[in-house]
DNA sequence: GCTACTTTGTGCCTGCGTTCACAAATGGCT
DNA sequence: AGCCATTTGTGAACGCAGGCACAAAGTAGC
């Protein structure tokens, strides 16, 4: 959510994924993922469980790191802020890897979390738009989450370009198709302005970018076979307003 | 994107939002907002719904600034990427504005979103963590949405103490309590290290700080009166990630 | 003033995601 | 070896959100 706000810690559970979105904002429309041809994968993993995973991947992590092997689903969800049985699903579709009595092994679940995300292969970004936030995105090196290398950077100032951010330098948004297809970017994060962003989207999907990452504030249109996710700073502290807004209306009268 | 307690969005959030959240994910936990004891303006509007809410008010203020006077609803879902259905839905939690037969009155849709949403007052921003990512929201100035004025910066680090950043000069994070129920903010922005995060979180609550947008990768533990919303970049690329994954191995496989 | 057309508002149905609660499975202890 | 404590995995119930389709309502034209 879009997305998305988890509630209080002990009983707590986490409220936002967004979209949900999100939102993906957002939003929130979870279509669940099917797997249509892959019996032995079969997967229909909701893409609500996804985003959790994602979460319980980097907890784990953290938990590896401090030395622990294994873990039980009541300690990793309260740590997660997400409900027990809510856990154990979302780790069911990844299979049978728990021990009953025991608990799951951190390790094997580390691996099994990042099998499922596709994290056992790096993917390649690219961001557009050099401005403050692209700046930022940019100067992350390597990502958060690692496994994410910026590879590509655009953006239409000439004084840009050519410019080494972060140690890539900078193209021309022209050159983006081209660029894209060379380097084998797999992921575009457009963080231009938003009358610039349909424009750029369109490039990224024409230089064979399947997965784009949307800061600006903008409904792109693309064609099914992409995958875009939205991140709307404004709508974030829109929805935070609303919930002043209500509190304080709850409060005062 | 995801956010934490709140929903998805999603994407975006939706996702954004979320979700949520969802976007984010933007995920996707949605509790319906109930208003418990004002009768007259009873809500009980979907975290969901709130989100959209916000998309459509960025739409009809383009429309309006075009000079649209009066918009349809199959119109305006379109533009918002939405069902008409859902945008009707959506539009009839504010009461009813529209007039069959014609639509909706841009004008009166904008001033009802914006009353709903808590626009009609601003509401301070501060910004805990002067990094890259800090930076970037600092010099948003107003940022995006507008009716969102960042009103107080802060970091650790010595070097940027008292450095105006943006326009606003920088302050140490243990005063955030002090200052933050000098000036009146109501949201805070969590932009630092994880390690940092909670403490920086407690501090904000401390402040009187009731929303706070997260971007640090940690799941915050916060008294039940407290909304969050987290933002979570590795958490996004991670779900992109996964849709690549997948989409190879139904290409492939 | 009546008719035909347009568009809203919403009841109902469907489907997904969350939650509960329990059976199955495993390890430890006696 | 058998029993008990523990924890997983999941079937089923529940609830919310999305989408369809239509009645209500209002406009325009005759």
């Amino acid at each position: 959510m879009a997305v998305q706000r988890g509630r209080r810690n002990g009983s707590a559970v986490a409220r936002n994924l967004r979209t949900p979105d999100a939102d993906n904002a957002p939003t929130a429309e979870m279509p669940a993922v099917t797997d249509g041809d892959d019996p032995a994968r079969a997967r229909a993993i909701p893409e609500a469980a996804v985003a959790r995973l994602a979460v319980y991947l980097r907890v784990l992590s953290a938990m590896a790191e401090q030395g622990a092997t294994t873990v039980a689903s009541e300690e990793l969800a309260t740590a997660a802020g997400v409900n027990s049985a809510k856990l154990r699903k979302d780790l069911s579709y990844l299979g049978s890897y728990g021990t009953r009595g025991v608990g799951y092994e951190v390790a094997v679940l580390v691996g099994q979390i990042e099998r499922t995300l596709g994290l056992t292969r790096k993917h390649k970004v690219a961001v557009a738009g050099i401005g403050n936030l692209g700046h930022a995105l940019a100067n992350y090196g390597g990502f958060p989450g690692r496994g994410f290398p910026v590879d590509a950077l655009f953006d239409v100032d000439p004084d840009l370009i050519g410019v080494p951010v972060g140690g890539i330098p900078v193209s021309h948004l022209d050159d983006i198709p081209q660029v894209c297809r060379e380097r084998g970017i797999s992921i575009g994060v457009i963080a231009t302005p938003p009358p610039a962003a349909q424009s750029v989207c369109d490039r990224l999907v024409a230089g064979g970018v399947q997965c784009i990452l949307n800061f600006a504030p903008v409904v792109l249109q693309v064609p099914d076979h992409v995958e875009v996710r939205k991140v709307d700073l404004a709508v974030e502290l829109q929805i935070l307003s609303f919930y002043v807004a209500r509190r304080n209306g709850m409060v005062v009268r």
